[in-house]
DNA sequence: AGTGAAAATGCCCGTGT
DNA sequence: ACACGGGCATTTTCACT
């Protein structure tokens, strides 16, 4: 699917608040509410927007702790496999298959290091994980865009 | 400010779908839509809520490539050099200082291959930078909250 | 565009501490 | 007395013709 600028301006609002009124957007890039809601389903539809959420300050909320884990997997794990086996975990934000010696990277919040930790010591015990390699998060120098989950 | 059991759960569904009602939620987590709309308010007047967002599918929009940076710095960089160098590129959608070898970790989403080859040319050419480490995104598995802001 | 339905929002009251 | 949730009424927004 192509986008044109109209659809782009129309994400672009979407991205700033997702819970402005079509009327409202349609104010701002020259489109009647209706229209803006058609554009928006056929967003949906063809995939290009893949759903709705809130913007957290995981600070805020008590998730001090952030981290990137690779994990490096039994051989003949699947990357289905991989992901019915985090997505039990709630501290898991995003994980991805990546090229290179791990197989996937996989992002943590945790309320604390102790907290992560426990964490750390859950997923490296799942069966099809042989053994990880984690970094924690000092500083988060920048934070945008929000892409979208394949569920 | 502390979130409470219920707090979190209405968290977790905005998460899931920020565009479901209030009473939707409501009837979710044993409240009233008026009770959960003020609880919403309240997580964004304290500021865990930072806004709401769409999801986007990077492929939809033309990102096709995803991919990880380390970033190991010269000696007497700054967190704060390390994001004014960043800012500048579109690509980067977030950045974060961590512990380990590498000073930064980077994630970067371009048109293509070659875009982002180009894109880590240039950054590492900044002066900043002494040498970076990729790993390119194969399949993204899980993508939940959206940390930060829209800045 | 216009109309019926549904959701959001503000107000007041009850309850439990 | 105060914090918090329920219920209702008004206004806005949405969906369908």
């Amino acid at each position: 699917m192509r986008l044109n600028d109209l659809d782009e301006r129309i994400v672009h609002a979407l991205a700033e608040d997702a819970r402005r009124s079509y009327a409202d957007i349609g104010a701002e890039v020259g489109l009647s509410a209706p229209a803006v809601k058609r554009r928006v389903d056929r967003l949906l539809a063809a995939g290009a927007i893949t759903g709705f959420t809130v913007r957290v300050d995981p600070a805020a909320l008590g998730w001090e702790t952030e981290a990137f884990v690779e994990i490096y997997c039994r051989h003949n794990t699947s990357p289905e496999d991989i992901r019915r086996g985090l997505t039990r975990y709630p501290e898991v934000a995003a994980a991805s298959t990546v090229t290179g010696e791990a197989d996937a990277l996989v992002q943590i919040y945790a309320s604390d290091v102790r907290h992560f930790e426990r964490v750390l010591e859950r997923i490296a015990g799942e069966p099809f994980v042989e053994r990880t390699k984690s970094v924690l998060v000092l500083s988060p120098l920048l934070r945008r865009y929000s892409a979208g989950s394949p569920t």
